[in-house]
DNA sequence: TCGTGGCTTTACCAAACGGTAAAAAGCCGG
DNA sequence: CCGGCTTTTTACCGTTTGGTAAAGCCACGA
């Protein structure tokens, strides 16, 4: 009787699993290059082999798959600087924060587009998470941030211009892929984008002449 | 006899000016919000305050709107890094280029987005003008950048990912205006950024322990 | 063997899309 | 105030869009 749209209900058989997977896999790929307004469900259905009704047979509609999608994405996405650790070594805490956040861009740049999309276009499905799910942890990591500054274990730095800083550069990597491929001569980009970030912050980030 | 939407007639009448810059103006507040396939001609005419018919009797379609706002704007976001000079203080010439670059993100965050939006999206209408025109301009001063290193004049640095961080760092504050005004407290979020972005670099380029 | 419930397809729809033809309305020198 | 042009509007067109109704398919327990 129920239809499988609502996740509400109680246990998804194994072929739903199956189909909602095979669904949002298409829709990251479709939504992550044209955005929400561009992406249509027939290119979804094309690329997940299912049809267009069956799709909505799964999803209540072009909008919950976005909305999906994006939270999903969200819980990983903000799990390094969850991670940021009040105990550890300031600058060492910093230095693993951005290594892993620039290895997420390296490995999941389709999620990081599709961020980039809803957020460039004003974020018009987004924003209540953005307000009650990522302000509060930024608010506190920043808090966290001028407390090592303070303490002078850090160099003097605003904290969240940093962390918009280290958002930019690792981001800018899997968003604007298309322009690196272009400007960039072959060999590992990512290396040294690596070696080229951990550096520029451990200049900026390091307390005193060290 | 010759329609308005051929650029390549003669002169353009004073009526034929100002509507193709009232449609442009629209067209960019469109695209750069919605992106190319998100946008509608619908939008853009009711925006401009012209009939869609009308948009079209000065543009030969969606495309040449898009393509005419591209190309105009490519012209003024290079200049800054065009404008790199090779006999200038290789510190103070940086630093002056990205000082530009952040203002010039405050001042046409529109055209940053729009910018955004195409790369993101891979590049598919840019390709061409990015190999070409900006590719070219890129491998020289990078190789401005390398022979300032090598001459010690600035602390050891790869030149593209330098600019890869200016751009991201700088660009991100118009890409992604609806994260910041959303994580960012009340007051001077563009000065801060100033300070910080110039503060960062400075540290990443100065030669020695300067 | 027969349902019965979960899954899929076929056949649609109204609205929105980019674009066109041609008539109507301005505009302006003579 | 007229004739010829540029500009604008009206009325469309074919396609694509997100979405729906309902019939068909399929596995499986009684």
């Amino acid at each position: 009787m129920q239809t499988p749209a609502d996740t509400s209900a109680k246990k998804p058989s194994r072929i739903q699993a199956r189909n909602r997977r095979r669904i949002l896999e298409a829709a990251l790929d479709v939504f992550s290059v044209e955005g929400y307004r561009g992406a249509t469900l027939d290119q979804i259905a094309q690329a997940s082999g299912l049809s267009k009704p069956n799709i909505l047979y799964y999803f209540d509609g072009k909008e919950a798959i976005h909305v999906t999608l994006l939270n999903a994405m969200m819980e990983t996405w903000v799990e390094p600087l969850r991670r940021l650790d009040p105990e550890g070594e300031p600058l060492e805490e910093l230095l693993r924060y951005i290594r892993r956040k620039l290895e997420m861009s390296r490995e999941y740049p389709r999620e990081s587009r599709l961020f980039a999309n809803e957020i460039v276009q004003g974020a018009p499905r987004m924003r209540p998470h953005l307000e009650h799910g990522l302000k509060p942890l930024v608010d506190e990591k920043a808090a966290l941030i001028a407390r090592w500054v303070a303490e002078g274990r850090l160099a003097p730095v605003e904290p969240r211009h940093l962390i918009m800083s280290i958002w930019a550069t690792t981001q800018h990597y899997a968003d604007f892929e298309a322009q690196i491929a272009v400007l960039m001569p072959e060999g590992d980009v990512w290396d040294d984008a690596a070696a080229h970030v951990e550096g520029m912050f451990r200049k900026l980030l390091a307390p005193e002449g060290g």
